[in-house]
DNA sequence: GTCAAACCATACGGTCGCGTATGGAACCTG
DNA sequence: CAGGTTCCATACGCGACCGTATGGTTTGAC
């Protein structure tokens, strides 16, 4: 992200994406208006032109940020009917998204700003109440289903926060943590009401 | 911590522990040396008589909190002989210990800082493989108990996670969450060599 | 009471980052 | 090309915070 040379006009929305990669690196204190314009080889004129002021800005990147860790990754994992695949499927994202898991693990120091705390909120009960459905589409009654649930988004809200402080207490291959996920999806599923 | 009239001499431990207040409030940003000596009723001549400089400060803060989180938790749980009953001590820790999470929230925004980084992994790390011993001397093997000892930890760490994002998508009652968390330790049981 | 050590209060200079004001540059339209 | 709009560069003032220097206060030992 650190352009040396800009080939045009920053739009409000390279703007938001800078922010985003300093969240990602230091957390909200990084998201710094003359920093950011250094590293987008530019100057606070063009960011004060697009946003009003450095929370404005804070609130861009966070709706940008939660777009794109909800509704889309709900969108690519809808393509697919079974609700058991897309449990899998979505359990396996823990290991690709490194990116978004950093920044919310960075925006976790920050719930009591005015701006993240309810975008964390907003994010954390969709999740759950996504993987809720998906368990009350394999069967399950609505209490057990959202049990499930909220076990299943601790495991992979938990693994994301070890694979970043501690990698080394993880299995050491990509292909090993996915077969942890995977015994953890089963076990969620055990018990399941027999197929319809 | 806001003390209108200090009675004595501050102690470096004093301002350790007003540094972890601070962390736990406003993250690593918010331990700054003048807004602290005015939560203590003093001046930073105090806090540079008793510290070098503000990293100082903050290995100590986070080496006493690193103390409390591991070592005197897993003392206080090891007071307990039988293991299983361990496990059950140390997961319902999860819904007590809020302080020392709020912290470790905190803390994973500053997970590049020098002073950070290490702290976090040994923690991490101390606590994966203490649960993997317990779940060893259950009586499952080398390799099934540190799987369950990752899972474990993943659901500690993310029902910390939401209880802090999203308290509303967690059952209501501390008497619920911690229901979820027994089946939680149940489930991770289930398939326990026999009683030795 | 004296002296030394431990501790603290304040002034100072410097850096960083914020937001505002102002003028300049780039782009687009007619 | 001219004019208007969009966008950007820079100077400025301010506040927060850091670390250093200096002098003052409190405490404890003799």
């Amino acid at each position: 992200m650190v352009m040396s040379q800009r080939a045009s006009r920053l739009t409000a929305g390279d703007w938001a994406d800078a922010a985003l990669d300093a969240l990602a690196r230091g957390g909200l204190a990084a998201v710094a208006v003359e920093p950011l314009a250094a590293r987008l080889n530019t100057t606070k004129g063009s960011f004060y032109w697009h946003f009003r002021n450095r929370d404005a800005l804070i609130e861009a990147a966070l709706l940008r940020w939660e777009e794109r860790g909800t509704t889309e990754v709900i969108a690519a994992i809808e393509t697919e009917p079974d609700p058991v695949v897309k449990l899998r499927r979505l359990f396996a994202t823990v290991i690709e998204h490194g990116t978004t898991h950093r920044i919310e693990l960075s925006l976790l120091a920050s719930a009591g700003h005015p701006a993240v705390g309810p975008v964390l909120r907003r994010i954390s009960e969709r999740r759950v109440d996504y993987v809720a459905r998906l368990f009350g589409e394999v069967g399950f009654p609505p209490g057990e289903a959202r049990r499930r649930a909220v076990i299943g988004v601790s495991v992979y809200l938990g693994h994301t926060q070890l694979a970043n402080t501690a990698p080394a207490a993880l299995p050491e291959s990509d292909g090993e943590r996915l077969a942890l996920i995977s015994s953890t999806v089963d076990a969620l599923l055990t018990g399941a009401p027999a197929a319809p």
